[in-house]
RNA sequence: GGUCCGAUAGCUCAACUGGAUAGAGCAACUGCCUUCUAAGCAGUAGGUUCCAGGUUCGAGUCCUGGUCGGAUCACCA
């Protein structure tokens, strides 16, 4: 309909002109609702190139609408916004259109492949909030690239080798005694609970090596605590308007300081215990791969116990484990090209000074891997695997600069996904009391968090006496749609880029803008479609189609219903499942604004009641919809 | 210090890519359940869009310079 009136004002700009208006150059946009009409054309775009005022314009142009097109019922103009006014008929047709459209909320297939990778755990440590929102993000993403057109591929490349998982199994075989997952400790808490048991004692064995070699340096000599020195020290140079001055003292204080942490950090037991278990590994021994494995084994059945109750799935997954070796190929095929140079000692690296991101290491000195090696190999692996033209890496934004890197060196190397490769970079999620930091255990660990909002919803919807004739099994599946509902709209309806906080009060709120709010709404038409087919009310199109007249409530509602599809292409073009989020909210409600000002079935005018019912059914649709592709449930009752 | 990102109501977030008097929710206050689900609806109050310049018919949005906050700049991943 839009096209239509778009079409309109173009014939008029050239009858009335004789100027020739590409139609992409014009846009319209909704029309404030303190002014009348629905749809507002903006005509300063024009003065100049007609070199008339925008009043005059705007007349012109709107006395050609309402005598030729059909749906311009009427305009009026305030300075340079031409407001048109659609005759509700057309609002009608424009919803039978919608009822009729079998590929309501489906763009139609676009033939091109997208891999969207997200996930990607580290097996150490168990899935905490921060996750959340990576794993939420990267399954909408790709819910809605689907949606949009695309043939998607989700994938997770899970970080399940390197020397911190050394540490967690050396902690293991240390102090483990044999401990295997139960019903209280699910895999990969328990293997999380040991890398945090080698840090413990790794901490302690440094401040032992700290207190044997003080004595080595005489500056450090009376120094009761060197740790609190440091602090003290670099608390001085820290301020910017009110830097102190060291003294000499000090200078060769902090000096010495940072060599004996450094040694000791770097000579403790239990690392060079994990770096031999490390070579151990990469050599293939038998007995140390055979315990990664095995408690590998316990990381994963616990990760997808997580997955599940999240409700995000693969189609694949990468192993850093197969893939870290990759790259090195590409290592000397670059050299060979002479798109990265060696140093003295054999490490490779590429210059990127003049894209700004400086000199950056692609191999160290000893030919091993670094995370830029592997996924350069993993970026190959991808391609070779799916041959998409995208790939959408969801990773949070403190890597910024290794994808920008990633990109670019993809780039001078040639290879012809380069462009596609897209990092879709989130920001970090904050508590009220600041950024989680596993040092001060503020971390909200992801199992407990869904547990907690389960059980906030099992006694809300208890207290409020909704499930009365439910099932057992019914009321658990509520809970958890409610629970997992609140969780990701919450976490899904901010722009993926920004900083954003997490407030647990206001997460599990079930009132105003939240998920329970969207499924209730949801809800709330499901009863109302049951009791229209229990009275064997007809609502197909035909019954509403000669309908003339309605309420603005309702002609808001059903503008906004036409959205649907944009508003999927939209959310899939700037990857942000937010804007899907933000569009399930307003048909909420504006939904829950016509359903409180006209009542069907006391209706006695037929055509009425049908056509409310229609908008209703389909309003249901569009948040089913809208809803589906946050990952979230509708709940046909609650 | 270099680079990148952010700053909008007391709080959490929007603002269709430069359009009208910047909108929602929460919190506060006022109405509305004898009528299809009140997890709701309607209303009141709340703003120097961090600051200073600039671009133009028009700037929260674009440019320049600042302030404040965050990230990153490892032969870690």
């Amino acid at each position: 309909m839009e096209q239509l009136i778009i079409n309109g004002i173009a014939e008029a700009v050239k009858s009335l002109y004789g100027v020739e208006l590409e139609a992409s150059r014009i846009a319209l946009q909704p029309t404030k609702k303190e002014f009348e009409g629905s749809l507002t054309f903006v005509t300063f775009g024009l003065t100049k190139q007609l070199g008339k005022n925008p009043v005059e314009i705007g007349e012109a142009i709107g006395n050609y609408l309402k005598e030729n097109v059909d749906a311009v019922a009427d305009f009026n103009i305030v300075k340079g916004f031409l407001n048109l006014v659609i005759s509700d008929s057309v609002w009608v047709t424009t919803l039978a259109q919608l009822v009729e459209d079998e590929n309501y909320g489906r763009v139609a297939r676009n033939g091109e492949k997208v891999m969207v990778e997200y996930s990607s755990p580290n097996t150490n440590k168990p899935l905490h909030l921060g996750h959340l929102r990576n794993n939420f993000l990267g399954h909408s993403v790709s819910l809605i690239l689907d949606a949009a057109g695309y043939d998607v591929q989700k994938v997770n490349l899970v970080n399940d080798r390197g020397i911190h998982i050394c540490k967690s199994m050396l902690a293991y075989v240390k102090f483990g005694n044999g401990e295997t997952p139960s019903a209280t400790v699910k895999g990969d808490k328990l293997v999380g609970n040991y890398y945090v048991a080698f840090d413990k004692a790794y901490k302690k064995e440094i401040a032992q090596l700290i207190s044997d070699k003080q004595s080595d340096y005489p500056s450090l000599s009376a120094v009761e605590d060197v740790k609190a020195l440091k602090k003290a020290i670099e608390a001085k140079g820290a301020s910017k308007k009110n830097k102190i001055p060291l003294t000499e003292e000090e200078k060769v204080q902090i000096k010495d300081i940072k060599a004996l942490l450094e040694y000791a950090e770097k000579n403790a037991p239990l690392l060079l215990e994990a770096q031999e278990m490390l070579r151990k590994w990469e050599a293939g021994d038998k007995e140390t791969v055979a315990l990664w494995e095995k408690m590998n084994g316990w990381v994963y059945e616990g990760f997808a116990q997580s997955y599940k109750m999240m409700g995000v799935e693969f189609d694949n997954v990468y192993y850093e484990s197969q893939t870290y070796l990759l790259g090195k190929d590409i290592v000397q095929e670059g050299l060979d090209s002479g798109v990265f140079f060696k140093k003295e000692n054999d490490s490779v690296w590429i210059d990127l000074k003049k894209e700004k991101l400086d000199e950056k290491l692609v191999l160290r000195g000893d030919g091993t891997a670094v995370y830029m090696t592997q996924d350069m190999g993993t970026a190959d692996l991808k391609y070779k695997d799916f041959g998409m033209t995208k790939s959408v890496y969801v990773v949070g934004n403190e890597q910024d600069y290794h994808f920008k890197v990633l990109k670019a060196i993809m780039k001078h190397l040639g290879r012809s996904y380069a462009d596609g490769i897209y990092h879709l970079s989130y920001g970090m999620v904050e508590l009220p009391e600041g950024k989680m930091k596993s040092r001060e255990g503020t971390v909200v660990d992801a199992d407990d968090l869904i547990q907690e909002m389960i059980d906030t919803a099992e006694e809300r919807t208890k207290e409020s006496g909704k499930i009365d004739g439910f099932s057992d099994k019914e009321a658990s599946v509520l809970f958890k749609q409610l629970a997992l509902g609140a969780l990701k709209y919450y976490l899904l309806k901010v722009d993926p880029k920004k900083t954003m906080l997490f407030n647990p009060q206001e997460s599990i709120d079930f009132q105003g803008d939240t998920g329970v709010y969207i499924q209730y709404n949801h809800a709330k038409i499901q009863a109302l479609l049951r009791r229209a087919d229990k009275d064997g009310i007809n609502y197909t199109t035909s019954t509403f189609k000669d309908l003339t007249e309605l309420s603005n409530a309702e002609s808001d509602l059903v503008a906004l219903l036409g959205k649907m599809n944009d508003k999927i292409t939209e959310s899939a073009d700037a990857y942000a499942p937010s804007i899907i989020a933000n569009y399930a909210f307003d048909v909420a409600k504006q939904y829950s604004k016509v359903y409180s000002e006209s009542p069907i079935f006391n209706e006695e005018d037929e055509a009425k009641k049908a056509f409310r019912i229609a908008l209703s059914a389909q309003s249901a649709k569009a948040i089913n919809n809208a809803l589906a592709l946050i990952g979230v449930q509708s709940p046909e009752r609650m």
